[in-house]
DNA sequence: CGCGACGTTGATTTGCCTCAACGATTGTGG
DNA sequence: CCACAATCGTTGAGGCAAATCAACGTCGCG
């Protein structure tokens, strides 16, 4: 079982003695999937926290018209999760499935829930993270009110180039909100003035 | 100094000794804000949490073109931050202004960090505050790339039927992404066929 | 090879914005 | 207490950004 990264991960802000540690371990388990598997289903119970070791997922909602909605890309060194369905006890709102294969950590919510209640160290780990991603979500809603489409684009090539190029593009186009045809006119245009200024905020 | 709704907001997840209940208290004040007082001006140093004891406050991103994007309502019982600048130690982001005359509890961020080193029943506190808000505003996401606006307004006057008859119009047309004037007609509409379906996410 | 997924391009339509004008309401100073 | 300004909400005409629909080239894969 290969923990590594998902230790020194957790080491970055918060430690935890080394009995703590074989715990948090035990509670563990590797899951791999194969590409276009799903790891989660909408409206299944999606109780489950993930840590990326391998490979390459995306988060998607699927809307009353059958329409799909990117909402998130992982990918090693990330977590993905329905975080809905974590923090209220509901069945899923999002699908995740997997673009390449993967390996993932596994741990199931009440494992998590349980030892956070005993081990404050991971407590303020959790904290950070959710208050780092908090802020950052905060930023990308600032982005979807005020930049028009093609500086949307510039934006998410300058901050995520390795998703870029990792992901099909019609991913990408859902993921900024729109469609794959509009997309390419957007894209051909941000490559050919390549002069690109860089966007204001990053 | 009237701290009781304060404390028993914290109180709902986390149990703090007496003794850490009087520290914490040590390093709260009060601060009162006239109608359109600014608390927070973008650019300047934002890293200062809120609790709203009394009143209502808006927060709103200015962009390029001067325009204002209203991205979060706070009224008695909530927290207000430019949670950017507080996570990465930024200038603020966004102005925060009040709606009303408020009553707000003050800590600044640097004393809550010290205190969350020391007292682990806080950071729990504030790793679930900011698990349930990711929660949410991973919701609102959804929301805002797959409903059409009329549907957005709808949405907002069921989920927050107090904001809808507290914040002027104009305020609640930015935070939903249009304009006042296109608002207008998607309010009418929607008053109209009052038989308004109840929306399928809450 | 042939099928299906993906990317590309163009014609047409539409949701929402812009601009402008006009009541209604609130606030303010004389 | 009234007059006037300022702000807010309302309505309509015209325009633009982005969606929709449809057709076609290309690539990877069974």
């Amino acid at each position: 079982m290969d923990f590594e990264r998902f230790l020194s991960t957790i080491r970055r802000h918060a430690q935890l003695s080394e009995s703590e540690e074989t715990r948090l371990c035990s509670l563990l388990s590797i899951k791999t999937l194969k590409r276009k598997e799903l790891l989660v289903r909408a409206g299944d119970d999606g109780r489950h926290e993930y840590f990326v070791n391998k490979g390459c997922l995306r988060t998607y909602y699927i809307d009353e018209k059958g329409v799909e909605h990117n909402t998130y890309f992982a990918i090693e060194g990330y977590w993905v999760s329905d975080i809905y369905s974590r923090t209220f006890n509901a069945p899923a709102l999002c699908n995740i499935v997997a673009l390449e294969d993967c390996e993932l950590v596994h741990i199931s919510n009440m494992a998590l829930e349980c030892f956070l209640k005993d081990v404050p160290g991971l407590e303020r780990f959790f904290r950070i993270s959710y208050q780092n991603s908090l802020a950052t979500v905060h930023l990308k809603q600032i982005q979807l009110l005020s930049m028009s489409g093609c500086e949307r684009y510039n934006y998410f090539r300058a901050k995520y180039p390795e998703l870029d190029m990792r992901i099909p593009q019609k991913h990408i186009a859902s993921y900024l909100g729109f469609t794959p045809e509009f997309f390419n006119t957007v894209r051909s245009k941000a490559i050919r003035d390549n002069s690109s200024k860089t966007p204001r905020l990053l």
